[in-house]
DNA sequence: GATGAATGAGCATTCATTCAT
DNA sequence: CATGAATGAATGCTCATTCAT
């Protein structure tokens, strides 16, 4: 009876920011200027975001932004850490057995997708990450979850016989997992190396992946 | 092959900024800042460098630094120009022929020990890469040089016929080269995953670069 | 005479501030912010107090302490004239006739124990003061009460005999008083110059004020 | 030969602030600073200054404030040690053996004037010191000065047996000390109670220190 | 009565850049 | 060439106060 839904969250600072609102309102207003948040960031990266663009942005004034965030490093946390939710449910989906080639090609499908869809946060979270040692937590963070679910894999199938028993599981995943989170960033964040359509580029990673890798019946 | 590095040195405004000095004096105070202004870029990030702080670390005033450079951005690019010109040379240096394994193996040594030593610019570069397309540009330059080399070395192998004929070789060089610059960032700019000695890991990417990419005589 | 502490409360402005609340839990309410605002004056000071604390300490809403109080400034007048009331209460207390030596010492311990127990709002009574005209006013009101109740006594003393003539009676008054009074703030507000209980530093005072510190020939 | 003037002074914080000017102009400008500074403080009080104030008084830029101090808190901490070294001069002349009456009424006298020439800085101290802890000690300790002083007199006068054996010099020297100290803080700060010129106060305080005030059946 | 969201004036502060010496 | 003083635009941030619900 007395516990109620508001013990849940709430971490506030002295001053009340950081408050999960109170009020259909004031979440509203919290979401808009998370929103607001990444359209700026996006246009002029982290550096040169100001805050008052983002209060405008969200039409409110520069005051409201305060109520919910400490500054514009916290509300960039925030982004992030919502990023870092899609990305854990993006890792948790175990891969496919039975045809691995089958299985990369689909992963780096969903994982490519994944990425440039949030590619305008990619750039800003790689450019701070950099300089903040929050920032370059949290993005450790999703990277590990990544190469560790493709380290998982390749154990699984070096226990199958499928999998070459001279990789190292955890340096291979970093190698192979890194490759594929390079070439996304080199696609969607820097708009670099167009060639090849990601349906393409996930034939010819899994190509790569299946002949360096795996041992394959060819042999 | 006609984009060469020494191009982006040496532009001098109307104010006679940038010039070379013509003083041992001169010379010898551009130099210092040149080099005060890496150690300041390290140690805080090209966001949060202050030009007041080259100068100190120079042991300069204020004011000198304007004599030689137009801002912080200015004095980034020279730096960045000067990092290019090396990884340029690295870049032309050809591929041994003969075995292709133990050729992937020494390039990637050298090819690391040259981000390492130099992995304090790289994370500047990056960082400023995001927000700036004149720095930007500057790295996409390098980037392609690199995967050209590669490009290069994998197509001779095709016309040798030790290269498979299924990797289209631009996009197997971005993701190889991809592979092997995103580790080496890993490992010298982000301090993460420290698994694995430089010889191992050479060991461990030539592995994959052979069996994926390569058909060897163990086929 | 004619001034008296209650003149200053009770003011109500066009909007219905400052009004006695008509219910039970109007009353209740306003109570709460003035131990809330005493509470906070006490950690934080006038100049850093900040309406919302206050609100907060009492569980109440921000806008709440509007229906009750203009401003911060105008809860610490009501706080202060409280303190009047009590001060008034003490002066109005006429010394005891007969042994003088045994009244200084029961007066000093008396105020000194008022003193202690409002030392906080004394701060901040003190801090304000020196800023703003109309507290200065209240405290210099509370003084002269003090003051002129020690003159009082003095004058009487001098009819009486038993008090030099070479003393001017106001004046004296404002030293001794004053003496008394700073003192109980050295030890209360700023905790300095722990020498000493109430009781040892009553009978210092009175021995300081019945004989007086030298040695003379009349003795 | 090495070690020069550089040496002695000059703390400086990251950004060169609080510096010693090395100039002539620098110097002056840093005066012009710590004047304009004292007006305000003395027009406006510590709360109600602002830091634009000062630099506008000065005839300056705003942020020539902050080449020279950190906020307005650290510029009232120097014009605070300023008067610092003011009353340590003060206090560390020794009082005048011989006729005791003599040489309280002499030090009240010019202790008066003192309190007198610096009543704005004073009044600012106090207001100040009931928040902050660094300008309490400050206060304090010009305080402890003053009465240790008293002290040691009184001190010597119970050897030279001129001061009455049953009186703590430390206690004592607080509550006579204090009793000064007040009084010039009513005069001169607070403007209040003006019977009395300096002249005749001395007079009536020294009467009091050498008589105390009630005519004892002792006499 | 009460709530909490929103406002915006008010100030502090930083730092690139210019300038007099 | 070099110095360091001065400038001022650009922003950040706080908090008293009002308002819709």
């Amino acid at each position: 009876m007395a516990t109620e839904a508001q013990d849940l969250v709430t971490v506030q600072d002295e001053v009340g920011r950081d408050v999960e609102p109170k009020t259909r309102k004031g979440r509203r207003s919290k979401r808009a200027l998370l929103d607001a948040a990444r359209v700026v960031f996006r246009e002029r990266g982290f550096a040169h975001a100001r805050v008052s663009d983002m209060a405008a942005e969200a039409g409110m004034s520069n005051g409201a932004f305060y109520r919910y965030f400490k500054d514009k490093h916290d509300i960039l946390m925030a982004l992030l850490s919502e990023l870092s939710e899609e990305m854990y449910e993006f890792s948790r989906v175990p891969w496919q057995p039975g045809d691995p080639k089958h299985s990369v090609r689909e992963s780096t499908l969903r994982y490519m997708e994944l990425y440039r869809d949030n590619a305008d946060l990619m750039r800003v979270e790689i450019e701070v990450a950099q300089t903040e040692l929050t920032v370059h937590e949290v993005w450790r963070e999703s990277r590990a979850m990544f190469f560790k679910r493709i380290a998982r894999s390749l154990r699984r199938g070096q226990k199958e016989g499928i999998v070459r028993k001279d990789i190292d599981p955890d340096l291979a995943a970093s190698l192979l997992g890194g490759m594929t989170e390079h070439y996304a960033y080199l696609q969607y964040v820097l708009k670099d190396e167009p060639q090849g359509s990601p349906k393409r580029l996930a034939e010819q990673i899994s190509r790569i992946w299946a002949n360096g890798v795996y041992l394959t019946d060819e042999e």
